[in-house]
DNA sequence: CCTCAAGTTGAATATAGCCTCAACTTAGCT
DNA sequence: AGCTAAGTTGAGGCTATATTCAACTTGAGG
């Protein structure tokens, strides 16, 4: 690749980063080139869909949440380590609206929670009866209510995240309604999300 | 009004009332016209704006919600009505994509709950840490969770709803990390959903 | 310095939805 | 039946965004 088109790359994700952060995945690609001083045509060069663009800007997010996942993992309380996991990935969510859009349609998102819920539940403090599925809830909750929150009451998503691990604990356990959803349910469910 | 002009808004209502359930409050307004079997600018002359058009369409939902706070109030168990009410207003969001929209957006939608919520505090079972603001957190959450499933896991809200519940009760209670939105915030929230 | 593949450009095209209004139609009154 | 205010119509203008591509420009190898 030439350098010129290199350098372009860059200044294309740089501005798509700010804009995704301050205002989610569905800024206008106009106004992504726009900001980064190229024409329309050279993000298309670039970039030939928005979904390439989103992958480009997020790449190393997995690998950050890879890594709360593994700090959460050698926590000496399992159950912190479970909440720690949580509260990272919400931080995330919180801090970029690109991302927060993004946590809640992809699925790979909370793969890494499997060993986080299982140490967790053998020691005993977060409930027996949720699965892997069920933290689609925790991440559809919490980013709606970042998107409602973000410019009125940023933080309160703390409030909302705080209440729903209270729900999770082994001692705040009643029987549940309905079973829960299969992993491929859920994954329709994200790919739904618009 | 003449008569044909009646005729057709009941024709636009009826449209409405279907296409807001199935598809949530965004749908075309071309598309409602078609449906009734009337040009767009018969819609237009009904009702000037979209938003005139959905409160005809959901006049109805506040006594609805007010007769379930009603019977919310007078549960012999205090949670137990507590309990009653959310999953009612839950049940209406599953049950109409339209309404899931309104409830996310709709400040009044949870003013009922004041007295329900109070009653369900003094006996014990509520958490007394908890305000009228936090309900939208479960109402923010269940639509998310409403509009992410209703395709391809209807019912999954159940769980999320049970779940959140169990947070909420005395017994699960845990110093929560921020204090709770004002009313004005919570409500500023809700304008800005969309 | 020449060349040309690689890269950039932005006007043009396409699609979608909102909204208006001048021309037409009709209900309902006398 | 005739009148007219009320109502209907839908093409057209507008805005916003996506997407393409023929013409132009330039980096870099020889």
């Amino acid at each position: 690749m030439r350098k010129d088109a290199v350098h372009n790359r860059e200044r294309l994700l740089e501005a798509a980063r700010r804009l995704f952060a301050d205002r989610g995945l569905d800024v206008p690609l106009e106004e992504i080139a726009r900001t980064a001083g190229v024409s329309i045509g050279t993000l298309y060069n670039r970039f030939a869909t928005r979904k390439d663009l989103v992958e480009a800007v997020f790449e190393d997010r997995a690998a950050t949440v890879a890594a709360i996942a593994e700090r959460a993992l050698t926590a000496d309380d399992p159950w912190e380590g479970f909440v720690a996991f949580l509260t990272g990935v919400c931080e995330l969510q919180a801090a970029d609206l690109g991302y927060n859009d993004l946590a809640a349609r992809d699925g790979k998102g909370i793969e890494p929670m499997l060993r986080i819920i299982d140490r967790a539940q053998k020691s005993g403090a977060l409930r027996g009866d949720v699965t892997l599925a069920d933290m689609t809830f925790v991440i559809w909750g919490v980013a709606a209510t970042v998107r409602a929150t973000v410019r009125t009451a940023p933080g309160a998503w703390r409030r909302h995240l705080a209440l729903t691990l209270d729900g999770l604990r082994s001692t705040a356990a009643h029987e549940l309604p309905v079973p829960p959803m299969s992993i491929s349910e859920a994954r329709a469910a994200m790919d739904e999300c618009r």
